[in-house]
DNA sequence: GCTTGTGAACGATTTCACAGCC
DNA sequence: GGCTGTGAAATCGTTCACAAGC
């Protein structure tokens, strides 16, 4: 089998993402039946070209002179995205039962996707043993023994700063994790093979504030 | 006042948020007195050059042949970056009190970087007039009157995918929002002086599955 | 010796321009 | 006329190579 040398790049895979969304309410909700790469880029903030660039990846999906079928286009972008089919096969674990924890297992986004969180970790020995939304949660010492039974290979973080690189080096021990979703506001040390997401809800709030500041004064600061 | 053509670009800034963080820690709790960009690179994953070039854009900071003071390192990009100092001029109000909403509302990372969330709304009338972490929730419909008495400038938006784009249209009508946090998994339209920074929990995991197949299995699907 | 700062080279991503098709 | 698909050009971001300074 040959390697392709031209990958899709990670900011398409981003747009992609959100493509399926918005044709997932075309498609269901406004019931539309053919849609331009203008009218896409219109809702999405992105130039015609870009739509078209990213969509061409994947095959010719449109027609000239017409548009792209919404329900063809939409079923296309699907098959690509690996949910709700794979998720399945890509199960998932949350560490750490705080405020963030809890939101995220009854996260409606999730279940509507077919994403589901198979166990649930926390050290506070109250909390083990427990129940919360039909999950059971295990100490994080049985994590070896939960994630390789489950078969589990990507892990969400949602423990304090402080524990996160702990309960990162537990969990890539197991040797199953695959890929890593990280609220902690830290950088995670983990090996390369390990894809790690980081979702820093602070961070980006600095960031914004930044360029609102950029901005507003023409330059951040003085420079 | 001369406008300089080349800003500093998004990459540059999220790193300089990592950069500062692992700084924090150094004088804080390591009270390390130099560092050397090819550590702070280790440490966050990144090349020494990448580190240095980021630097470089805020001036010349470090010493050659020796490395960068940890103290004028991290206060020099604390000055750089809006928190917490300028927190207080951009206030923040915090739209949705759901599981999420809430999680948020006593987010360690927030009070910690100064970040304080000063109105807090949701339709719900059984919620509205509860105060929540001290804050009282007012109600939607209220919204022009409080961000323009509060003058806030950043709103962080915690509802149902469903209720956002109108949730957004009342936000923008009060003409004082200049960003808005958006955790709703939808794209949001906003007149385009508005900064809007997406963090969508779900788009996260499917690009980290897409990604996590494509590794293993060489090919993301049929293309 | 060692480490920073930076123009130049390289690589990735976006945008343009236009051919191809309905 | 309209809209897609795509190579080429432009832009943006990263890495290299090396000069400058401790």
């Amino acid at each position: 089998m040959k390697r392709k040398k031209t990958q899709v790049g990670v900011p398409t895979i981003e747009r992609i993402v959100r493509y399926c969304r918005y044709l997932e309410r075309l498609y269901y909700v406004e019931k539309r039946d053919v849609i331009s790469s203008a009218e896409i880029g219109e809702a999405l903030g992105l130039k015609p070209t870009q739509v078209r660039k990213d969509l061409s990846y994947f095959g010719e999906i449109g027609k000239r002179g017409v548009g792209y079928s919404v329900e063809e286009l939409y079923f296309h972008l699907m098959g690509i995205l690996p949910c709700p089919k794979d998720c399945r096969l890509f199960k998932i674990a949350l560490f750490g039962v705080g405020r963030l924890g809890k939101a995220l297992l009854d996260y409606e986004m999730f279940s509507k996707r077919g994403i589901d969180i198979v166990a649930v970790f926390d050290k506070n020995r109250q909390k083990v043993g427990k129940t919360i939304n039909g999950r059971y949660i295990y100490h994080i010492d049985e994590v070896e023994t939960v994630l390789r039974a489950q078969n589990v290979s990507i892990a969400i973080i949602c423990v304090p700063a402080a524990e996160a690189q702990s309960v990162i080096d537990r969990i890539v021990g197991s040797g199953v994790i695959k890929g890593i979703l990280n609220f902690a506001p830290v950088d995670l040390t983990v090996p390369k093979d390990i894809l790690v997401s980081n979702m820093d809800i602070s961070a980006e709030l600095e960031k914004l504030i930044y360029f609102i500041r950029e901005k507003e004064y023409g330059q951040p600061l003085s420079v």
